[in-house]
DNA sequence: AGGTATGTTAATTG
DNA sequence: GCAATTAACATACC
């Protein structure tokens, strides 16, 4: 579930088990995954480096190598394990081979991810199109940003050039929080609204990381682990309900989120 | 068996 | 020309 919690999860494991290991070998099984660079350029370029540190965009892990950065996206059903031992996990698309024992191994089921190469940050969000991370704007800009925006709060918040992290899941999150519907206009928002929006977000990733981006591990009031299980609201106890909202399902508390509310109305 | 799935992007539509 | 919607990518699950 690659958001930017999931991603930062990702970050942390790799950043506790892959570096300053001298890379000895890259294995790509799923040369599909690479992006503008072939299986025996990314071998030459990473063989006999080590990644330095690690770095998170919105959903994307840089890997440092000490000369630019291998940059990880995991798409819809990727992930990152460290394993050591010949047996690889099912899924594993890309390796990482360290010196010694263990690889890092790069999982894709669906292959949608893709991995590739920028020289810095700046490359990256250039590339990619990408607003600041969600986790790192400050307040004042995150405000601004929303002010010039039009359309549904949804999509804003997954607007991936607007803020960069926050995917379909974790707006469902933040807008139960609030509590707001997904189809409020962003544009009727005011700065208290914005500020309180902007609030609601840290708060959300902030938690949904500490507790290992995992469902089961979340606080009571949270609707993600009811999100795909026809759930009832885990406020008044009303059957949840999908919408759809700019192209993307959308899972809501019928009662708790009405359309036409902002977020001023409770408390 | 058809619909749907946590994402991005190109193509199409308005 | 731009923003919004749709299709495509590829695979698994209900």
């Amino acid at each position: 579930m690659p958001e930017l919690p999931d991603v930062e999860g990702f970050r942390r494991h790799a950043a506790a088990t892959s570096l300053h290991k001298q890379i000895v070998q890259v294995r790509v099984s799923e040369a599909r995954m690479l992006e503008e660079i072939s299986p025996q350029s990314l071998g030459r370029k990473l063989n006999g480096r080590q990644f330095e540190r690690t770095l998170r965009h919105g959903k994307y892990l840089l890997l440092d190598t000490g000369d630019g950065y291998l940059v990880l996206h995991f798409g819809m059903s990727g992930s990152l394990q460290m394993v050591s031992g010949s047996k690889l996990p099912q899924y594993t698309r890309v390796e990482f081979h360290f010196a010694g024992d263990g690889c890092l191994a790069y999982l894709s089921r669906r292959l949608l991810g893709h991995i590739f190469l920028v020289q810095d940050r700046g490359e990256l969000v250039e590339k990619k199109q990408l607003g600041p991370d969600a986790l790192a704007v400050d307040a004042e800009r995150f405000c601004e940003r929303f002010a010039e925006k039009k359309g549904s709060l949804k999509t804003a918040l997954m607007d991936q050039s607007l803020i960069a992290g926050i995917g379909n899941v974790y707006s469902d999150e933040i807008l139960f929080q609030l509590p707001a519907h997904p189809r409020t206009d962003v544009h009727s928002l005011d700065g208290k609204d914005l500020r309180k929006l902007y609030n609601t977000c840290q708060r959300v990733l902030k938690t949904t990381i500490r507790h290992h981006a995992n469902p089961d591990e979340m606080p009571s009031g949270y609707l993600l682990p009811r999100r795909n299980t026809n759930g009832h609201c885990p406020r008044c106890d009303t059957p949840l309900k999908k919408i759809k909202v700019g192209g993307r399902t959308a899972v809501i508390c019928p009662r708790c989120q009405r359309k036409g509310e902002t977020s001023k109305k409770s408390q």
